[in-house]
DNA sequence: AATCAACACAACCGCCACCAC
DNA sequence: GGTGGTGGCGGTTGTGTTGAT
């Protein structure tokens, strides 16, 4: 028998969530802390099933979501983290800290894969319709056998990543299609998200927010915010925290020799789900 | 102006991992 | 070790919007 529904089916409500709703929700988010999302319909009176209150925040309300259209690099990014990590879009989207995992993974269905697809099963192997029926295990073996290819696209990326950087605004805009903005209640919602702003920075259960996403957010602003303070660490345990902007793990993952002699440095550590032993192929490649 | 198809994205569903007991 | 509860994740669906005819 399967486990039992999160919640009482029969009075919760679905569909859109309403202006009304997002208050709500917000309201006791601000004084209670994301997480203990059990509660959160019962402490509320909120007619919502408690998935769909954290659904809710994580993907729409949480403060430093980042709407709107993908940029050039966000996109190169999506597609070679993906050609890395498959679609493990809650991993990618950690190094996007601005973008959820859920618009990643619609920005993946409705643009990404249709345009790899166009460009003819593109070179990398990795990514496309073929992937979505590989199981995770079948994910570390396939990580582990295109491990090349997967370097070698990433290195790619990286290399037009550098010679774009001039024009890169200029070509986004005329290659990636804007985003029309819908809906006016987004704008309401964002105005929900702005009142936030500041409680991130002195809610004392901002730290105790249960999504990487959010965690990995505020170390990568605090990281880019302050560069020359010495804060980004380059050890293994950033990486693996996801402390590490991206632009660092790149160098990681093109450096071979900063993992040569490096043996221990990843004992008893989990990126993910990957093991110790994953993790060190990707790097000792 | 009306209709329809395509698109974009918010939300739901089911499964799984983890934890407490 | 077994069981049940909870949160998290990925796949999929539903719905509103836009563009073409």
């Amino acid at each position: 028998m399967g486990r039992p529904p999160c919640c009482d089916k029969i009075s919760v409500k679905k569909g859109p969530w309403t202006p009304e709703e997002d208050i709500i929700l917000v309201s006791y988010i601000q004084q209670n802390g994301p997480g203990n999302w059990r509660a959160i319909p019962t402490s509320t009176g909120l007619l919502r099933c408690s998935k769909s209150c954290r659904l809710r925040w994580t993907n729409y309300l949480r403060p430093g979501i980042k709407r709107g259209s993908f940029t050039e690099h966000e996109e190169k990014m999506i597609i070679h983290l993906q050609a890395l990590l498959g679609n493990r879009w809650a991993a990618i989207a950690s190094y996007l800290p601005e973008r959820t995992d859920n618009d990643i993974k619609n920005y993946w269905n409705t643009h990404l894969k249709k345009k790899l697809a166009k460009l003819g099963g593109h070179e990398h192997g990795i990514t496309s319709s073929r992937h979505q029926s590989i199981t995770k295990g079948q994910w570390e073996r396939r990580l582990q056998t295109n491990i090349h290819q997967a370097k070698q696209a990433l290195s790619d990326a990286l290399s037009l990543d550098k010679s774009d950087n001039t024009n890169s605004s200029k070509k986004s805009s005329e290659t990636i299609p804007v985003v029309q903005n819908s809906a006016t209640y987004a704008s309401s919602t964002e105005n929900i998200a702005r009142l936030l702003e500041n409680w991130t920075k002195k809610s004392p259960n901002s730290s105790s927010q249960s999504t990487t996403t959010t965690t990995y957010s505020t170390s990568f602003n605090n990281s880019i915010s302050s560069p020359s303070d010495g804060a980004i660490s380059t050890t293994p345990e950033a990486i693996l925290d996801n402390q590490m902007p991206l632009s660092l793990l790149e160098k990681w993952l093109l450096d071979d020799a900063v993992v040569q002699g490096q043996d221990g440095d990843f004992m008893d550590m989990g990126l993910m789900g990957e093991t110790t032993a994953d993790f060190r192929t990707i790097l000792q490649f």
